[in-house]
DNA sequence: ACATTCAAGATTGTCAACAATTTCTTATAC
DNA sequence: GTATAAGAAATTGTTGACAATCTTGAATGT
């Protein structure tokens, strides 16, 4: 493992690849259904066969990519039956990590979240689309923090990568903020009131009505 | 790839050397932070190290096996507030199952699990711990067959893995049954009963209940 | 024209050797 | 006697080569 002149000179290592390679999936820079051929990868990537060999095992047990005996690996491609289910899935850890956040949470962590339900109102107010969708994310990341549950959050994290390409659409569908945003404040006034079962309700009303314009967007 | 005289004279596949650690992880022949030697492995399963390797590699990201750079692998010793967590995971999502159960349930079903109910409370009644616990794990896999979740089928599978050991010590605590006979019996009433909303609340009472008494035999 | 067979090319699966790192053992100094 | 350092052993990380398998396309026969 030598380094010259501040760049590394060694090939990349397996950990590295996998992370390489799972950005560029759900980044969509590696379109659903592609085929991933290591030997391609590899020279794409500056790394061995047998690396990227690893890299796309570790995928396919995580779920973004699908392999074949003998025929390779391709970018799995889920379906919106899969992405309603994967929703349904989050609703129930994300009820469960609001219901721990609403038992858990501090004053601080309290005034915190208000402030970002401010945040949001305004951001409708506005029509500022990236700042609300800005600001969702936050809330949904900071529930789980909150909620200290590292299994829900880990399993989450995974599922989430395997739909992301749908929750995208959704994020700018027009007139989904004035729906969503009651929604969301009655998440944060749920848990701010230390109100677990208020606030696993919310969380999963708000997460079913995800799953549902899913759902329909198809038909 | 010969076959002489009905036994297979390859070695083993990755696919198979991953089914074959599992099993003995679960099954606790490798039991918790015992140092998973590759060359070991091999030897001992009569595979080449590059295969052990790469099954090791998926039971990491499964959460079975633990590895640290340059230092190997472990089997992965859950403590259990991990234990606890993961249970609360299986309420949640066994709770989602249980909803989708109730709405997807037909008659033939419903009376298999009545037929069911009719076997726990008997074995109860005759103190019969084995066929009690045998039919407490057909209910929970029955119900999340009739759900037909598939992604909250997968990752409550996966979760289990992790777990069984403590899921295996709760099953012969003494007058454990006593408390956990009405509430499967609550579950399957209100499956039978297409009631969602109270088929998820008594399994996630149901499981909650597990995790109270597994951080109990901790403390 | 259509189906079948067979060879060539592409791709994945497996393995054994080599390199890098960590851990253990032993020798040396204080 | 303890601490430090150097060397040996054990173990993991990586790579390239070879074997097995699948796919493609041309040749052949009906």
């Amino acid at each position: 493992m030598e380094t010259l002149g501040g760049t590394t000179a060694r090939s990349l290592t397996v950990a590295e690849l996998v992370d390489m390679l799972r950005s560029a999936i759900v980044g969509g820079d590696l379109v659903p259904n592609q085929r991933l051929v290591e030997a391609d990868l590899a020279a794409e990537y500056g790394a061995s066969r047998g690396n990227i060999r690893a890299a796309l095992a570790e995928l396919t047990v995580e779920g973004l990519v699908e392999r074949v005996q003998n025929r390779g690996a391709r970018v799995r491609a889920v379906s919106v039956e899969e992405a309603v289910e994967i929703t349904e899935v989050r609703a129930a850890l994300e009820a469960l990590c609001a219901r721990k956040a609403a038992e858990r949470i501090t004053d601080d962590e309290a005034v915190e979240l208000q402030e970002l339900a401010g945040r949001m109102k305004d951001a409708v107010e506005r029509g500022d689309r990236d700042s609300y969708s800005e600001c969702n994310q936050i809330l949904h990341a900071r529930v789980i923090d909150i909620s200290a549950q590292q299994t829900a959050a880990a399993t989450i994290h995974r599922l989430r990568g395997q739909a992301v390409r749908f929750q995208f659409r959704l994020a700018r569908q027009p007139g989904r903020p004035a729906v969503s945003l009651p929604q969301h404040l009655a998440i944060i006034d749920a848990v701010c009131a230390h109100n677990p079962d208020a606030a696993a309700d919310a969380m999963r009303v708000h997460l079913e009505s995800v799953a549902d314009v899913i759902r329909s967007t198809h038909s």
